[in-house]
DNA sequence: ATACGCCCAGTAAGCGCTTACCCAACCGTA
DNA sequence: TACGGTTGGGTAAGCGCTTACTGGGCGTAT
């Protein structure tokens, strides 16, 4: 069992040569309608399926794209439902490449991962590149046999194509809603791990948005939770324990809200009557906690679909000049910063909306 | 940029002959470490990345494993945050192959994907199949070509590695549960399609349980909620317009099991003081709804795990005779179903737990 | 009749890598 | 000095497919 039947089998069988085979299966030209069926029944029956290598090796191109992130597994180790916008984008770059008819790779990059990379680049036609997943050295090399495309990581200030949401202009109309909406003065800006360019720009955003109000600006965030949950927790209890609270806290990201949430009810405050708390992604839980999470969603299915878009784009023609694509957020106002009534897809679950 | 170069390239730039590249880059021997030195700088240099079809011609193997799913994205067009077990069993999947070196090629197979499953069949060494994404036929038809293990469905009666959770034990100790810690008599279930092999394995551990107890056991679930928050939600007014309402409501799934919730909240009904709620799977925001919910864990990532060490074994060792593997399932015990307090990793957070 | 074209189809040269096989040079030994 | 063993490395035959080139048969125009 397993074991192939090549071309040269089924050319032998119908009594035609390998080249007839090939065009017939390719629907060319060069063959009667008899020949045609004698060659596709033959390699029905014997249920062949051409070598993807040779088919590669021939064409010069494999058919496949490949998806690097950071290492997921090892995230998953420690954290039960970690990076959940990886799924979103490995769906979306799913999507897009087979609507194309080519097949994605994923590899997680670090660890054990990593040694895999060099092979994996010889695999693909292409490779989108996940925030960080792959040290800078490494995507000059590979960049060097295949067309990258990179995603959501403005560090990179190479001449590759990109793919990014709009951090900075998302933060910052969350923050104008506290501002004008809500008529806070006082906000706490909790950030992610100080090096990450989305923490920065999402910082960036609130920093202008309190500029744009007339407010005094934060050379640095009130403090830095990790973009973990448990770190969000530890964060909350910092900026509890330091004196009198904000009128609302912003975390960079949702899951840093969700634990700030947590520890605001251990802590003995109600949300959003004590204080208004926000997040950043729009996460699947974040519908689902208590208040639900006013967020700002990031369309992570739209950055991998367009991510593998881009990538095509490029493969088909690679002379092209770079494209940088930096697609729009949406405030999602639910019921964490104050609002009475969630305004889009709030609180309802998803049946309810459709 | 983007031409790949060749290990001719390599060789001539170094004086010696590929055969010798070759061997340098596989730690074989028959060449001295001076020239091995040359040649690694050679490579280095010039950024080679070794051509994946032509190794894997020559190899005659790819270093790929294949995962099959169901339309990932048709699902993800209609539902937010669909085959949420789909994520967990691509993370475990990926982590097995990342620690034997190879990679994970995914791909949905219904739809666009549909005729791409050929190709992809012949770029791998091996294939998981995730129940139903494949009709019956087509999965007669690969195994002629590749090692394929099928995922979570029992529907297969075929003479292939199969790795699945135990459905029925796992809704058995449930509905067990129900029934002497609570003290019910009275329990619906709520499967989905009736075609589904899950929700059959779960209905027939339903059954076990009650005819365990020397209870009355039905013939068929009290209704069917397709396996969707919106039908969990219709499933549950349809019950409550029928008469007097069970004590407990068992849900096939968690999907249907918070669609459930919802009803019953729109009903005026509490939970689980007045009527108890269980789902299935453990899903990720099972622990964040109000009540949290009782349910039964999927090993999901052991699942995508365990399939590709099985695979991985039996592309090692093509002759060894078939194997089945049943991972056990886990009694996730929170509010829903009328227990004080949550027991295991109920309605906190990860990070408290950890 | 001869010439020309078209339709069908075969021949064979790659695609980039691995590896079985061969060989030259060099060493030590008798 | 002759000889066998070892070391370092080249030669070339695949791996299974695609496709440019070639050519035979046959219908049609000259």
């Amino acid at each position: 069992m397993a074991s192939r039947s090549t071309i040269y089998e089924v050319a032998r069988r119908c009594g035609v040569s390998t080249a007839t085979v090939s065009r017939v299966m390719h629907d060319g030209t060069g063959f009667s309608p008899a020949t045609r069926k004698r060659v596709l029944a033959a390699a029905a029956d014997m249920r062949w399926v051409p070598s993807g290598p040779a088919r590669g090796l021939a064409f010069r191109k494999t058919g496949i794209v490949g998806l690097f992130f950071p290492d997921l597994a090892a995230f998953s180790e420690s954290e039960e439902e970690s990076p959940l916008y990886i799924d979103q984008v490995i769906r979306g770059a799913e999507r897009a490449a087979a609507a194309a008819g080519v097949a994605v790779l994923i590899a997680a990059t670090r660890g054990a991962g990593r040694k895999l990379a060099r092979s994996v680049v010889g695999q693909v036609d292409g490779l989108v590149v996940l925030a960080r997943s792959l040290p800078v050295t490494d995507i000059a090399t590979f960049s060097r046999s295949v067309p990258i495309v990179v995603l959501a990581d403005r560090s990179n200030r190479s001449k590759l194509d990109y793919v990014g949401a709009d951090n900075r202009g998302g933060m910052r109309e969350l923050t104008a809603h506290l501002l004008t909406a809500h008529r806070f003065t006082r906000l706490a800006f909790v950030g992610g791990p100080a090096r990450s360019p989305d923490s920065q720009e999402r910082f960036a955003g609130f920093r202008m948005a309190l500029r744009e109000a007339g407010l005094p600006v934060p050379g640095q965030p009130a403090a830095d939770g990790g973009f973990t949950e448990a770190g969000g927790a530890r964060a909350m209890r910092a900026l509890l324990a330091r004196g009198k609270p904000p009128q609302a806290v912003i975390f960079g990201n949702d899951e840093m809200a969700v634990g700030g949430l947590a520890g605001l009810r251990a802590a003995g405050l109600r949300v959003p009557s004590g204080i208004a708390v926000t997040g950043f992604d729009d996460i699947a839980l974040s519908r689902h906690v208590q208040p639900s999470l006013t967020t700002v969603r990031q369309p992570m299915r739209d950055l991998g679909q367009q991510a593998v878009r881009l990538l095509l784009a490029r493969v088909a023609e690679p002379g092209s000049r770079r494209q940088c694509l930096v697609l729009p957020t949406q405030l999602v106002v639910r019921r964490s910063c104050g609002c009475p009534a969630p305004r889009n897809g709030g609180g309802a679950p998803g049946w309810s909306t459709r």
